[in-house]
RNA sequence: CGCGGGAUGGAGCAGUUGGUAGCUCGUCGGGCUCAUAACCCGAAGGUCGGAGGUUCGAGUCCUCCUCCCGCUACCA
């Protein structure tokens, strides 16, 4: 399993969806605990490639294009500058940052296609599927609402009743219409490429269901999951026009599955990276003395533990995920973060909220990390980890050996003398905790380790109270000499084991003893640090975080959350049902507005005279609040001409204009195209 | 509906093959005063989501149930 003695390692990071900023779900869930496992495995010596990208293809992007009036290409281009930067600001130490919009991914996953393609492996099969004609698209399940056949809920999607619980499938549904465009789909003839992951079902019960017992509980049960109930072949391709075209005659406007060209990512960014840094990529896919690694968020196991290995083992020369280290979600606040509800912490905000403050951060997320189960995050949570933890044991240990040195060693490390009991004790100790930290770092436990840090620190405090050099000093100065030269080597075993999880920390505290970064394999040393070499008192390396910045931030959240709730559609509860005789009364008209003006002493009301096509007449209405008389003028409005006169404010209103009107009362222009003729009817 | 993960003192988490329930933070009390009102020691606080069962003995195994999350909408 893990034991083997790889020459090299390759990591890889999920790749950043394109259509949205980073949020600290993504940071504590994939990024810290990946960024500080391979800042550990390079301390320690080993050969690294750790990778990572935008993922910019999918039906969501298009999506969220034509919601904003953009191309694909505009989103993701915006998304992955900001993703990229937020990384770098970060401080991630990525070797390559890609996207999957690059010249070398498409050239990647069209030749994996064609490989996959050349071998005999896809199944061709054609279906009819539901397709959106005025869009002149095809939809997913998910993109069709329609009446339940089971229990007659009416907002159905193609795949569940929501109202019912039952599984659906499009063509099910009555009254299907694309929510696209809200017409009714078609059905239409389209050919794809299915993956048959039923052939790999048994290579992949012996490969991950015995070969892997070691998985994390979370990822090995959802495998077990998706075993058990067995495969079905999966398309690999899709009727869309933006992604990577399938390579193939006959297969326009196809693309590939994003999920089929995504992981590739990964091959494609370590590609552009080994070009650069004149080395093979292949050594870090294709060498069985490579470890490759996943760290992903629990909702990707199934294409990273599944999907994306059998379609490795199909190409037949890729090395396999040694482990899939999958985190479950973190929430905040107490409630799911959310993109769409803007209930997240945005780490570019976060950045610019807290300057300098990139380790605190990781140091919260890695400490809350998610994973065995969801997790919460609260800024209360943050500010105490902060001034509780890293402020007043970190921080403070250094501080106090080094303020203690000065004051009595002119800052200059003091020679050691005989060894007494607890000092021999706490080097000992000492000596344990790079073995212990690594080996929670080795299983994944980012927590643990991080616990392991700490744990040296407090150590270290608890080692000045029992010896208690500033009362010592008074009667036997050679004692406290050795007393804050142990005390010293034990900031310098800090700086060492801290570099993983708080590399600017641990830099900093490298920049007072005046080390140089020194690999893993140093920690536990007692001689890092010699007799007579200067130490100096720096700033401090965390400081306190006070409430009232505490307070903005979750002021910040609670305006979101009234901001959602105010922007919660409140639709006015729908009327009593009428008859199409009843509604056929009402004569209802495309009108012009020729003239317009304020009703005298009243607020509220305009006076409108309005070219209904039967005649001009006079129409009183109270919109005064929402819009001016004179932009009035010329528009066309729609009309209800048989309404029974009625006097207002002494002016007979003859008619009355149709607004829409939302729960608050505000009111909002209907307007008719202008080509529709003064006098046509509206039914 | 189904499948997977989770439910342990106020908060966040450990609990390896079943054998008197631990850790960090917080709270309370004490000590110390070198240190960023920081540090050190001690105490209180849990019938381990609920109900059954297996066993001499269950947080740990079995059955049923409840709740949260994921698989399952622009979210790792």
């Amino acid at each position: 399993m893990s034991k083997k003695d790889y020459k090299r390692h390759t990591i890889t990071a999920a790749l950043p969806y394109a259509n949205g900023p980073l949020h600290i779900g993504h940071m504590a869930g994939v990024y810290v605990p990946a960024d500080t496992y391979v800042r550990y495995l390079r301390q320690k010596g080993e050969d690294v490639a750790f990778v990572c990208g935008s993922d910019e293809h999918g039906v969501a992007i298009t999506l969220r294009a034509r919601k904003e009036g953009k191309t694909p290409q505009q989103v993701v281009d915006a998304y992955h500058e900001q993703i990229k930067g937020s990384f770098e600001a970060f401080g991630m130490s990525f070797d390559i940052y890609s996207r999957t919009s690059s010249p070398t991914h498409h050239a990647t996953a069209s030749d994996f296609f064609k490989t996959l393609y050349d071998k005999g492996i896809f199944e061709e099969e054609a279906s009819k599927q539901f397709f959106d004609e005025k869009e002149g698209q095809f939809l997913a399940d998910r993109y069709i609402k329609g009446t339940c056949p089971n229990c007659g809920f009416h907002d159905a999607y193609g795949d569940q009743c929501e109202n019912c619980g039952s599984t659906l499938s499009p063509s099910e549904l009555i009254n299907p219409k694309s929510m696209l465009s809200g017409e009714p789909p078609v059905m239409k003839e389209t050919k794809h490429w299915y993956f048959p992951l039923d052939k790999y079902e048994n290579w992949l019960k012996d490969w991950i269901l015995k070969e892997h017992k070691e998985w994390k509980p979370n990822v090995y049960g959802q495998c077990k999951s998706w075993l058990d109930s067995g495969l079905r072949p999966r398309p690999m391709t899709r009727d869309l026009d933006w992604g990577i075209p399938v390579p193939l005659d006959g297969a326009a406007g196809k693309v590939l599955y994003v999920w089929f060209d995504a992981p590739i990512g990964y091959i494609s960014a370590t590609k552009d990276w080994a070009e650069a840094q004149g080395k093979n990529w292949e050594d870090y896919w294709k060498d069985s003395e490579t470890r490759l690694l996943h760290f992903i968020g629990k909702d990707n196991i199934v294409f990273h533990c599944i999907i994306f290995p059998s379609i490795l083992k199909a190409e037949g020369s890729y090395i396999l995920p040694e482990n899939v280290p999958a985190n479950e979600f973190l929430n905040l606040e107490s409630n799911k973060i959310s993109t769409s509800r803007n209930w997240a912490v945005w780490l570019h905000e976060y950045l610019e909220d807290f300057p300098g403050k990139q380790d605190v951060l990781r140091y919260t997320l890695l400490a809350t990390a998610p994973e065995t189960k969801d997790n919460d995050f609260t800024w209360k949570d943050f500010q105490a980890r902060n001034n509780n933890e890293l402020v007043a044991i970190l921080g403070n240990f250094v501080n106090r050996a080094i303020v203690l040195t000065h004051k009595y060693f002119d800052g200059k490390v003091p020679e050691i003398g005989e060894l007494q009991p607890i000092d021999q004790q706490l080097l000992q100790d000492m000596a344990a905790f790079p073995g212990k930290i690594g080996a929670s770092l080795d299983a994944f436990r980012f927590r643990e380790a991080l616990g392991g840090l700490m744990d040296a620190a407090r150590a270290g405090n608890k080692y000045l109270a029992d010896t208690e050099p500033w009362k010592v000093i008074k009667t036997d100065r050679e004692r406290v000499e050795t007393i804050l030269h142990v005390a010293l080597q034990i900031v310098a075993n800090l700086s060492v084991l801290s570099s993983p999880f708080l590399p600017n920390a641990s830099q900093a505290i490298r920049g007072l003893l005046g080390l140089s970064e020194l690999p893993w394999s140093d920690a536990g040393r007692n001689d890092l640090l010699t007799a007579g070499q200067p130490v100096e008192r720096g700033d401090l390396l965390f400081e306190k975080i006070e409430d009232e910045k505490i307070e903005q931030q979750i002021q910040k959240l609670m305006d979101t959350k009234a901001a959602n709730e105010a922007e919660a559609p409140q639709v006015s509860p729908a009327k009593d049902g009428i008859t199409y005789d009843d509604f056929m009364k009402m004569d209802l008209r495309v009108g012009e507005i020729l003239e317009a003006a304020p009703v005298p002493k009243s607020n509220k009301l305009l006076q409108f005279k309005v070219d209904t096509g039967l005649d001009q007449r006079t129409i009183l209405s109270g919109v005064a609040k929402y819009f001016n008389a004179e932009e009035m003028v010329g528009r066309k409005v729609l009309v209800l001409t048989n309404l029974a006169p009625r006097k207002i404010m002494g002016i007979e209103s003859q008619g009355m204009l149709l607004f829409a009107e939302n729960a608050e009362g505000e009111l909002k222009a209907v307007t008719p195209e202008a080509e529709a003729e003064n006098g046509a009817t509206v039914s």
